[in-house]
DNA sequence: AAACGTACGGAGACAGTCTCCGTTTTGTCA
DNA sequence: TGACAAAACGGAGACTGTCTCCGTACGTTT
């Protein structure tokens, strides 16, 4: 018995399993070709699946967006313990984790608007990921809150926020002669303290 | 040829005024209750007239939001001139600039997002709208920065994306406890001078 | 009041979302 | 292995929203 976490369950057929992986594969290059609003139907199609079969798996496109994003979890996470193995400097360490949420959130055109929709109506498949993301925000923050690094009054959910909003702008930004990062950086220079902010300006 | 100030243009049918009048006026009504993605047949039909005539008088949904933002602009052009006679506080009245565009940015649910299309696609109807402020903005922050109270590297045009991005964050942020401005606070804090930022803090 | 041209209205083509249900595939057990 | 039941598939089609075309109605001009 031990290794069998069998229920009574029945196994999953293999076409589905299959079927599954193979709509995040299409799905992943399709969103990356037209943005998350691309046509459902078109991914089915390009997959070879009916429209029904694509639905059945993810029933709405913030499912379908949640386990493409499932993979970059782990990424991040990686990336994560990383900054807390390799950096000591507590503002440092926080400004790169939001440099990795910022780079997260722009991987597909047009992310950062159901991830903010995810904040409100909690319902949504997203709302886990985001969560467990400012969690981690409010950890790196309040270290460096501790060190005098960081603003006091400032909150995990809003720079998680303030970096989606930046994320959302950079697809304007990059238009012009402006860096697509300048609004990321005025983030930075928002919930630094003074001391911070004079060193960055130096 | 002398003397014909007309270009032979006729005077536009009465009709066309009233409807035209009529239109915005439901337009309004419903984006407010609907935000900007609300169905434009449903105007239409709210209107009493067919689909054509709305399309007719505005071609794409922006077109209609910028005669609906017209208003609005007469309206924000006088808050700018008051701020500019009443505040001699340079920062002040950037800061004052800068909230009243946030409360202009959302006027309704949904506004940020075709504004900030409106800065890579010029050839939209609310590019010369958002062209017209970022010039203002200009203004504004030039001065503070001779006064030394703004940082010197900001641009007019990253704090009009700032201020849309804090605008487009705060329907998510209402939801919480922390307040829907918070963003905006954050975005000060940004773009005034360490010394300006002391004295906020205190 | 007759003629002219502008503007109206709505039917309908098109695209996207999502569901229902008959058909096919798969796993299980004799 | 064969047969049965459960699971999954696929696509027709209902529904919603966008936008256009063109016959009709109306306002303006003479």
């Amino acid at each position: 018995m031990a290794g069998s976490t069998n229920d009574g369950e029945r196994k999953p057929r293999t076409d589905k399993q299959r079927n599954r992986a193979h709509i995040l594969d299409v799905a992943e290059q399709y969103f990356s070709e037209h943005g998350i609003t691309g046509s459902l139907d078109a991914i089915a199609k390009r997959a070879g699946i009916g429209p029904g079969t694509l639905y059945r798996h993810f029933p709405t496109r913030e499912a379908l967006l949640a386990a493409l994003l499932q993979a970059r979890d782990d990424e991040l996470e990686a990336r994560r313990k990383a900054i807390q193995e390799q950096e000591s400097d507590s503002a440092a360490a926080l400004a790169q984790w939001l440099t990795a949420m910022g780079q997260w959130a722009t991987a597909f055109d047009g992310l950062p608007e159901p991830l903010r929709a995810a904040l409100v109506e909690d319902k949504s498949p997203l709302a886990l990921t985001c969560q467990g993301f400012i969690t981690t925000t409010d950890a790196f923050l309040r270290a460096a809150q501790r060190d005098g690094r960081a603003r006091p009054e400032v909150r995990g959910r809003e720079l998680f926020l303030g970096v989606l909003a930046a994320s959302w702008a950079a697809s304007a930004a990059m238009a012009d002669e402006s860096s697509p990062s300048a609004l990321h950086h005025l983030l930075q220079a928002g919930w630094a303290t003074p001391a911070e902010r004079a060193e960055h300006l130096s």
